[in-house]
RNA sequence: CGCGGAGUGGAGCAGCUGGUAGCUCGUCGGGCUCAUAACCCGAAGGUCGUAGGUUCAAAUCCUGCCUCCGCAACCA
């Protein structure tokens, strides 16, 4: 008979800039699946991959002066090498421009067309002429490019649209007849909510920029994002065109996705499948995000922490512990290299290393490091095999609910509590009486046994660690099963091996520092690099004296400020310019006490238009120095009303 | 009434299909010396944001309120 199936998929990754541990944490996620269910009798279809296309990807590539696809190309060699130094298990990488992909694509959209799903339309946006750009509402915020900074204006595009509304009602009984086909609850509810508000039907074709698949049915328009990416699901299984993996794997038994693109896997996704009636996926999961102090990870930001370095520096078995055992799944976390430092210390160093180390060193030292059998059992064994046994079902049943970090914890109760089982039993005391060897035996026994288990369990989740044991115990030859782990008493008279610890412990209060300057060195630009913290942001397009001449710059004083009454981030400052005072808005309400702007004396843009903002009126702008985190006065001696120059 | 998340011993979190409040770190005291100055035991410390409600019973379900954090609307 053939083996039960699973099927997990990560999102495909767009790569416009490199991975951070943000994308590492899903993948890593997916990974430990999937060799779990391999190693508990699954036959294992794990994807990721690449979403290649779009216009931000063209004009990255032009700028650089090569071409989208030598872009995209190099990227990818850097997150494959990302990946094979995670040791990501995945068994197929799609990218969205392989041709495989690209005519399955142009297949499902005619499946779609011919259903009747599709319509060609206007699409409206906010368009920018240099940039050949259109951007949504919220991106052209202010009426300007955020590319360029220059207006944009209302425009229309021929586009195709797919008849998303059509399948709304199927969409929210699918959510409530399912509650199992989004997880968590909490973001099941925010996409029923979605759904039920109404749904827009959804562009999925563009032909303002050529950079993406051809529609068939017409040229100069090319497939836009998400018909394109989402669709990799099921090209990478050879949809529609070679079905034998298709029929053998899909549905898909579960997406694994970041909570940001929860809508468009449990709305667009499903709703596509609908419209070529084929099978929904089993499960989508909506996991949360790595945060850093003080907030979301991005790249303006400059916290972003690299994977690469930390693997240098601790190994890939000792990330993925971190990763796996810290956060709660669904549930954003925050990173600081401390709480990641005690981590690797405490659970591997101390618990699990430590005790390796003292079996190993015990076996070798009081029984010739011969394995011996056991020969005199107590009463207070039982308990240590019990837990010992009993382990491998509790970690199946934490998996089942994607309970990584309960899953870990699982396997260190019984860590810890082989731990204490030496000290119950304290082998050094019973070796110093001839009488006691049949009991000593019998103790160094179960202790070997209890980390033979123990190898097996964390095995998903870190192999190297597991046949480090496993060399150590003198059974790295044998295979690793799963169902090893639930049976007690199978080592026999093998021959240990003292090796190096196998987490050695951080001295945490030096490394911290070290990691504190690696980030504030300089990063060089290389495959999968970091951007250092506190970066300074890269430097706009050059201007000629002419252009800065424009700008009109005066000392003001600051003489009064209140809270915008309608606004959260903004301050109402009045300011005096020599004779004239000026009423001038400023979004530093976060970080400012009106209190704490009256007094200042700060450089303001004079000449700068005036704006009307939530009401109130703001003449000009005041400068802050910006480093990412705060905001400073950018502050003078000199007398209010002096120009700047 | 924009959307969403969170408020649990000093810190970080779990528990939230209702029934003695749990874990890791930290602190204090003790034990041990096989081991990576690791390990083991014990103690102190929480009226689970707040006010009501449902219930024999609520951190756990319902309602109101407060606070914090993302995102969105305004950061000229």
């Amino acid at each position: 008979m053939d083996k039960k199936t699973y099927y997990i998929t990560t999102p495909i990754y767009y790569p416009s800039s490199n991975l951070h541990i943000g994308h590492t944490y899903c993948t890593v996620m997916a990974d430990a699946m999937a060799r779990f269910k391999r190693i508990t009798g699954y036959d294992v279809m794990f994807l990721t991959g690449t979403d290649e296309h779009g216009q931000k990807i063209q004009k990255v590539a032009l700028e650089k002066g090569i071409t989208p696809k030598e872009h995209v190309d190099e990227i990818v060699l850097g997150i494959k090498a990302l990946w094979k130094s995670m040791e990501i298990s995945y068994d197929d990488f799609i990218r969205t421009t392989e041709e495989r992909h690209i005519k399955r694509v142009q297949a499902i959209f005619m499946k779609m067309y011919e259903k009747g799903d599709v319509y060609k339309s206007e699409y409206e946006g906010w368009y920018c002429t240099p940039c050949e750009a259109f951007w949504t509402e919220t991106q052209a915020k202010d009426g300007k490019c955020p590319d360029c900074g220059r207006p944009v204006e209302k425009a229309k595009e021929s586009a195709y649209f797919f008849r998303l509304s059509k399948y709304q009602d199927r969409l929210i009984e699918l959510f409530e007849k399912n509650p199992e086909f989004l997880q968590p609850d909490s973001r099941r509810n925010e996409m029923l909510n979605f759904t039920k508000q109404g749904l827009e039907d959804l562009c999925i074709s563009r032909s303002s920029f050529d950079w993406g698949i051809p529609v068939p049915i017409e040229e100069g328009h090319v497939v836009y994002v998400w018909l394109d990416a989402l669709s990799n699901y099921i090209t990478a299984l050879g949809y529609p065109d070679s079905m034998d993996k298709f029929n053998k794997y899909w549905p898909c038994d579960v997406h694994l996705v970041g909570k940001e693109i929860v809508r468009f896997h449990s709305i667009i996704w499903p709703a596509m499948l609908m419209s070529i009636e084929e099978e929904l996926p089993k499960k989508v999961l909506g996991h949360g995000w790595i945060l850093m102090e003080g907030g979301k990870m991005s790249k303006s930001k400059g916290n972003v922490v690299d994977p690469v370095k930390l693997i240098e520096r601790y190994g890939v078995d000792a990330l993925k512990y971190f990763l796996l055992r810290e956060y709660t799944f669904g549930q954003d976390g925050i990173f600081t290299n401390e709480v990641m430092l005690n981590r690797m210390n405490f659970d591997l160093a101390n618990d699990l290393g430590n005790l390796v180390s003292r079996t190993i060193a015990m076996v070798e030292k009081y029984n010739d490091s011969t394995i011996p059998t056991s020969k005199k059992p107590d009463a207070i064994d039982e308990e240590l095999i019990i837990i010992a046994r009993d382990a491998a079902s509790k970690v199946e049943a934490s998996m089942d609910k994607f309970s990584f970090s309960q899953a870990l914890e699982e396997i260190w109760v019984l860590v810890r509590r082989t731990n204490k089982y030496i000290d119950e039993t304290a082998p050094w005391i019973l070796a110093k009486k001839v009488e006691d060897k049949d009991r000593l035996d019998t103790v160094l026994y179960n202790l070997s046994e209890s980390i033979r288990i123990i190898s097996v369990l964390i095995y998903p989740f870190m192999h190297h660690t597991s046949k480090k044991i496993r060399e150590q115990l003198g059974v790295a030859a044998q295979e690793v099963v799963w169902e090893d782990s639930k049976e007690f008493g199978l080592l026999n008279g093998e021959k240990v091996e003292k090796m190096d610890a196998i987490f050695p412990r951080i001295d945490i209060a030096k490394e911290l520092v070290e990691l504190e300057n690696m980030i504030n060195a300089p990063a060089k630009a290389e495959g999968v690099a970091i951007k250092p913290a506190h970066t300074e942001k890269a430097l706009k397009a050059e201007i000629t004296i002419d252009d800065f001449d424009k700008i009109d710059l005066k000392v003001g004083k600051i003489i009064e400020c209140r809270k915008h009454p309608k606004a959260d981030k903004l301050l109402v400052s009045m300011v005096k310019i020599g004779d004239e005072t000026r009423q001038i808005v400023s979004g530093v309400a976060k970080y400012y006490q009106p209190e704490e702007m009256v007094g200042k004396t700060v450089i303001v843009v004079a000449n700068l238009k005036p704006i009307n903002l939530r009401g109130e009126e703001s003449k000009g702008m005041i400068l802050f120095a910006d480093n990412n985190e705060r905001l400073e006065f950018v502050t003078t001696d000199a007398e209010d009303g002096q120009g700047v120059s």
